[in-house]
DNA sequence: TCTTCCTGTGAATCGGATG
DNA sequence: CCATCCGATTCACAGGAAG
């Protein structure tokens, strides 16, 4: 891999070898003008998301949450971020080779409009992929669910090509030999990962895993091809690009956020081929909510659960939550209630009836588990 | 819950009994005029997905996939597809109640124009939710990612609506007391629950499980209210509604469907209200003023509480407020003072003394509100 | 050394009643 | 409309301190 190296001025279409793994400097559009056309095989963007944010959030305890509230991403309407992602969509399409693809990330703020002015430009929706995150920030205010995912939208630069690279075999031999799905599971950049300042704090406020970033040039490029990052930031899909054998180019705004990436990307020694051919990957045990044996039949709303001596008994409701006598809530709640203890696992002490006698309600988590397990849950 | 019917003519603003739990015969945005602005809680909607489909798809044991072709699934271009979206849109958000909420589900296909419509009309999302299906069809050409998930957006009528419905406690005792994230897990629609013609042929291509319904219906809707649906189709959303004793309105062009909901419908029998009941929040119970603990004795002029950790301290005045070294005023502007922070729920920071331990001043909250419920108050 | 406790934090569109 | 006040609300980890 060459050396890494930052082009302030690229006046002219400039060989390869001259842009090839390196950071353009400067506002999107006007950078990737300066690319010849149909050059890149894969673009990963993470484009600003528009949070329309209105006053300070406080957790619980009264600490501030570190919001983003950078200037990169205040647009002043939505007719101002679409005409921003219509700008770069139509740059970033010129440069993308005709059998290329494109994965653009968002949230529910700006992913809607980024997916629907995608199409308007004919780009061709090849999958639309969710990032569950395994330790995604509670809501605080309790006034809505937990945002616990992320989309990315995959797309071919037409609906005509049908050679972009999928990476079939490999993602289904990552995936214990059965299909990947659209759903990932990954934890969100924490750790040592996660990139500091001399003062500990984050040098990018919405820094990628690399994790997210292997699995999408594992499974839509091959070694040697030319990745382009737009909006480059911290260098994620410069760092996971170089590791994995593949070229990449990013156009970055921001000095600080460049000299992050470039420090964080030469520091990175790329895999052996030996290493790229095993990488696989692990899923967690996932977790069974008691209300989803009510979604799957395996409980009835209605049903009465007793306690192993039959002591005490509770009512199942139909939103999977317990009533007894006195008390209502969770099974752990209402199991912890009725004995008069601080805390309780509802899952061992509550039973239900079968055949006269009493079975907990653990073993029908156990096949709820089973079945998750069976359809790569 | 009264009879079915169904309404062919409903020319005129109709009483509220006269189009409840009934199915409205007729074009979507035609028929929701009929009904009376702000009139509904909920709307549920399951629009033409617009799968843009180009020839056959086959098994590889050579059989044919039975794809959705109908003619109500086809449009000529985005464009009209996203003046159709627009329409019924604008008509169900006249429906609407000023706190009430929408839900949309949708594939990659529509999902995207179908938000960026919404945000362009004024709804507020609140949510973009993910359905994840335990046992999705397989890609079968192995050329993208296997589609597993579709995605439901969930909005409020506009921004500025704070008020909408939201169990928040329901949701999360029903999730093993964590909060409820924005992927959920089920599987599709088969089995005795898919309904069936006389020829074992399915009556509607994408009927949607009831679990999925049911929990949309007990996170954003209370018993009794209306639910609305614009695309009726075999009436899942009805059959649901009435189960978890809500109203429910339908909208439906096809008289197949029509007669294949209202049969599935009749045969629903409601829950009763033990199984129904949902948990309550702290937000709802009656509010309880500091002094009446001294009114009603419960504590006394001149006590002295703490922190859990007796860090600081604060002696209880006569009118209800306390006073600390520095500081006077209500429990939870002390508490926030002698802590330097900007807020503090004063009835868990304090604690009183019993027995040489110390209790939270919220205990005694609770046995005043006990006795509010015994004497009516 | 090992375990437990405590603190910090992450792309966040995060009140409601009363006067 | 606005200002004021009450008081409800967090999950998974990482890292360091304390025992």
């Amino acid at each position: 891999m060459s050396a890494l190296r930052l082009l302030d001025d690229l006046s002219h279409a400039a060989p390869a070898a001259q842009w090839l793994d390196t950071i353009l400097k400067g506002d999107c559009v006007a950078a990737l003008e300066r690319l010849p056309e149909k050059s890149v095989d894969v673009i990963f963007a993470d484009p600003p998301y528009n949070l329309q944010l209105d006053g300070d959030l406080h957790r619980p305890d009264q600490s501030k949450v570190d919001a983003v509230d950078d200037a990169w991403d205040q647009f002043e309407s939505f007719a101002a971020y679409d005409a921003f992602t219509r700008a770069w969509l139509l740059a970033a399409r010129r440069v993308l080779k005709p059998n290329g693809t494109i994965w653009v990330i968002g949230s529910y703020h700006n992913i809607f409009r980024v997916g629907a002015t995608m199409q308007d430009l004919g780009f061709w929706i090849l999958n639309d992929v969710v990032w569950r995150k395994t330790n995604p920030m509670p809501n605080f205010r309790g006034r809505r669910f937990q945002n616990a995912h992320e989309t990315m939208i995959w797309a071919s630069r037409d609906a005509k090509a049908k050679s972009y690279t999928f990476n079939y075999e490999a993602m289904k031999a990552a995936n214990d030999d059965v299909q990947m799905r659209s759903d990932w599971l990954f934890p969100i950049c924490t750790g040592a990962e996660r990139l500091k300042d001399e003062n500990g704090a984050k040098v990018h406020p919405t820094q990628k895993p690399e994790a997210l970033l292997a699995r999408v040039l594992l499974s839509s490029s091959k070694p040697g091809d030319v990745v382009l990052d737009p909006f480059f930031g911290s260098g994620t899909t410069g760092a996971v690009a170089k590791r994995l054998g593949r070229h990449f180019v990013g156009v970055e705004r921001e000095q600080a956020y460049i000299d992050a990436a470039l420090d964080r990307i030469s520091a990175v020694r790329p895999l052996g081929e030996a290493e790229l051919s095993v990488m696989t990957s692990k899923r967690a045990e996932p977790r069974v909510a008691f209300v989803s044996l009510l979604d799957s039949g395996l409980m009835k709303p209605g049903a009465t659960l007793y306690d192993a001596k039959r002591r005490w008994s509770a009512r199942v409701r139909a939103d999977g939550t317990l009533t007894s006598d006195a008390v209502s809530g969770s099974i752990h709640k209402v199991g912890a209630a009725v004995q008069g203890l601080d805390a309780c696992n509802g899952w061992t002490f509550w039973h239900y009836e079968r055949n006269g006698g009493l079975n907990p309600i653990d073993d029908l988590r156990r096949i709820a588990r089973l079945g998750m397990e069976r359809s790569g849950a």
